[in-house]
DNA sequence: ATAAAACCTCAACATTAGTTGAGGTCAATA
DNA sequence: TATTGACCTCAACTAATGTTGAGGTTTTAT
């Protein structure tokens, strides 16, 4: 018969805990809280007491927001799930192949940026309407065009 | 002797005239004025009067913005060089190739990310100490670590 | 000359993602 | 038990990036 622990049995994280161990400070947690982004259960003397799921879920939100998704749509995702039980395998499986693809799109058009940014340097295009980086969403549509002359136009002329 | 139409003699232009160029709204025009990213000519009636250059300008600062770049940043940037004169080719080679670099780094973060990303999905290791997505600075050490089993550690079990 | 459209300033508001502080309560330790 | 550290709520504040509106002036077109 061996003695258990109380540090062992002790189920529930304290606000302080989370905060420690998850890397955010409590009043962001208080603010999750309000957001309804994590819940917690409350002691008798009115103090949040956390399953250690949370610590599985803040890391969820935190990885989301690395990929640059705002906090409501993460709220979103999240109460999609039944926000008593803990994050099941599937659920961040679900989740992460979602923002899987929103960072993949996001990488894509960085990328594209990039790219006419490194065509464009020098170029000093930039304020013809021509310019690719002037048309964010004609991707496709610049080829084709060849680069332009740095003419002056009607719109950009310094004579 | 040709009679040169007043419309190609204004070699200024009205804040209106600004914003359905450049695309960005009056008052944002205002607002950057505000924050010193641009400048104005005044009217006598005291109306803002700007250099066609200001379009080159405006787009340089929207350019920067999508890679990522904070206004103040942008700001800092542009008034290394005098604010009165238009912007250079050259002076536009030099701020892309700093954004460039920035947006490189921007862009290999988030496949850093994303390439967590893919090799977690399902693995539900999300919130143990030593999952790759938790640790984003260490994109180089966790290379020889080897997936972890899904074993309940101390922070995570849900027994 | 007059009316409409565009412009002016300045202050307040909106949104996202939190942080800080005041005033008071709870819990663990000496 | 006393005290200290952790916790509570609620409101106000920050910072970035703008937008909206009130009240008044200028420009342009008829």
């Amino acid at each position: 018969m061996t003695i258990v622990r109380s540090s062992e049995m002790r189920r529930e994280l304290t606000v302080g805990e989370v905060a420690e161990r998850s890397g955010v400070a409590v009043s962001t947690l208080h603010f999750y809280e309000a957001k309804g982004l994590i819940s917690s259960n409350r002691s008798r003397g009115n103090q949040r007491r956390y399953p250690r799921s949370v610590l599985r879920r803040v890391a969820v939100i935190k990885v989301a927001q690395r990929t640059g998704i705002p906090l409501a749509e993460i709220q979103a995702a999240l109460t999609v799930l039944p926000d008593d039980r803990p994050l099941t395998v599937q659920d961040w499986a679900r989740l992460s192949e979602s923002w899987h693809e929103q960072l993949n799109e996001r990488i894509a058009s960085l990328m594209a940026l990039r790219d006419h940014l490194t065509s464009c340097i020098g170029c000093g295009c930039l304020s013809l309407r021509e310019c690719p980086l002037r048309n964010p969403h004609d991707v496709l549509s610049m080829e084709g065009a060849g680069p332009r002359l740095m003419d002056a136009t009607e719109e950009d002329g310094q004579p």
